[in-house]
DNA sequence: GCCAACGTTGGC
DNA sequence: GCCAACGTTGGC
């Protein structure tokens, strides 16, 4: 079993709103990069930290899980999607999505400030310098450590 | 709102 | 295949 790490900007998804949905397919991701974790290696089962980016403060606010492995991202055939993308065909899609289940909302967030504070963390991709990735991979020493400074 | 970092695109 | 230009991400 692996973790991992999903950002969100809460204006466009929150926790709140995989509180209230239970239930979500993770659409949208156009990087490689992302891809390729989606597509090879996400597994039912595997946790997920669910972390607000561009949000106020920068925080990991919960946990959720894998609850079904890739599929094609719809969104990517859909002309009136933001996430339209032509090369992406339906006998070869481009674009893969897994679900995602709401598991729970700490009740304190753990804030970007404090995990760069943690020298336990310091080698997560999170901290690290222009790391751009939208969802990525965690150590389960990590993952547990998050879990810890929540107080969870 | 600024800007560094970095992925992608497209001309050559 | 190189690389400049451009667009996006995301912290500050």
């Amino acid at each position: 079993m692996k973790y991992w790490l999903f950002k969100s900007e809460p204006n466009s998804y929150s926790i709140d709103d995989l509180k209230k949905d239970k239930k979500t397919h993770w659409d949208g991701i156009r990087n490689y990069q992302a891809r390729n974790f989606i597509r090879d290696e996400m597994k039912k089962g595997d946790l997920v930290l669910f972390y607000h980016s561009n949000a106020e403060p920068n925080a990991v606010v919960g946990v959720c899980e894998i609850v079904k492995e890739a599929y094609p991202d719809h969104t990517a055939f859909d002309p009136d999607s933001k996430y339209y993308d032509p090369k992406s065909k339906k006998d070869n899609p481009a674009w893969m999505m897994i679900d995602l289940k709401y598991k729970k909302k700490f009740k304190n967030p753990v804030e970007l400030s404090t995990i760069k504070d943690n020298p336990k963390l310091k080698d997560m991709r999170l901290v690290q310098r222009g790391n751009r990735l939208s969802v990525f991979p965690i150590e389960k020493k990590e993952f547990n450590e998050i879990l810890k400074m929540s107080g969870e």
